[in-house]
DNA sequence: TTGCCGACTGAACACGCGTTCAGTAGGGTG
DNA sequence: CACCCTACTGAACGCGTGTTCAGTCGGCAA
């Protein structure tokens, strides 16, 4: 009957519920034994197929990256230049977000290469845009950079309290078109008033 | 030499170690056993001083938001208006302002507290220098708080990430220094070149 | 003196963790 | 058929955790 499959459904059961487990609860809270459990099989189960725990969340953490590495791409292919807001949109992306959030809070080896990645991400795109004199240079680009990437990655990782402030998840629409619209106006519009410099007086009217 | 044989210290240096312990390792890693050996204690006496271990992060709050609190209250009377990098540039406020970052993170009840407590800072302070005419002001001023004030978190919270790309310390004078004019660069200067125009991040396709 | 009380300790407990082990069931192959 | 390999399980081990318990020491009051 069924020839080639043998079964591998239960290993991608167990990568998914774990990775759902950590983006939620961090991978300290993501026990074996309840990685197991939310798939219906035993503890020793996941130690056959992963070897230990460490195998397990790298197992996590590949599937991860290769996903998220196919989104990013598809984000980049379709001109968008803007950060996570529209991943946050997206329900599946929105928890790859978290689980890298938490990654990258825990200083682990995975959690490093995320970061260097996301920064290179922003640090390259700065320059290529400012290169299409889309956006202006700065005189401290790798503080900028770092300064711009922790505004967008802050909201992620700061979810829970921002989800309290706005009474609302952070995945949905219309928060979503908040972020969006509330940083591209932040980063627009001059917040102080021109001190003393006569450059940027445009006074807004604008209605997104 | 008799002294008058106080003796609470013990009681205190508890604390203290253990708030150094949270900053740097979490709450989670700071056990009680760890405690009381940086102390030089057996462990059941730092139950016998504070009851539980939830007795000491407890107590560990108390005094952080104590002394936090003094801290706010002279940057503030000293007529800065900045975040948090002030309090980076000093040892001692460093190490709480990562006990603080650690408290954020961690979802607990002293860090939704803490959360609201520096929301509530933001955006009055904003509204506050909005009415003096020193900043703008904003269509959405609850997002735009939220943006800002997760700009500075975010930094905190990605300090290993960011330490590592400057390869110096956050709590280095020069680097307190870069941030502090990056950030105002930023949000001073319009990233975007130009001010309104078609070409500007597209909003995400319909959807059904 | 006697008694009390707080600081303090070593031993031990229950629990949850990652992990190991011996063993079972079942399908594909010689 | 026998054989092996893979998916899978229940029981248990070692360890670290927060916590409890019985008891010691020393200063202070009656």
């Amino acid at each position: 009957m069924s020839s080639a499959t043998p079964q591998p459904a239960t290993r991608d059961r167990l990568v998914q519920a774990a990775i759902e487990l950590i983006a939620n609860e961090g991978a300290q809270a993501a026990t074996v034994r309840r990685v197991a459990d939310a798939v219906g099989v035993s503890a020793p189960l996941v130690l056959h197929h992963f070897g230990s725990k460490e195998g397990l969340v790298a197992a996590c953490d590949e599937r991860v990256l290769a996903t998220m590495e196919g989104m990013l791409a598809e984000m980049a292919a379709s001109g968008a230049d803007a950060g996570f807001q529209y991943l946050m949109a997206d329900e599946q992306a929105a928890v790859l977000l978290l689980y890298v959030a938490r990654a990258l809070h825990e200083d682990s080896a995975t959690g490093r290469e995320w970061f260097d990645r996301l920064y290179a991400l922003t640090r390259n795109g700065m320059a290529e845009m400012a290169e299409g004199g889309m956006v202006r240079t700065f005189d401290d680009p790798v503080m900028a950079s770092l300064i711009l990437l922790a505004m967008d990655l802050g909201l992620v990782l700061l979810r829970p309290h921002v989800e309290r402030i706005l009474d609302a998840p952070l995945t949905d629409r219309s928060v979503v078109t908040r972020w969006i619209t509330a940083e591209f106006d932040l980063l627009t519009t001059p917040i102080f008033r021109p001190p003393a410099s006569p450059a940027a007086p445009a006074p807004d009217s604008e209605q997104p």
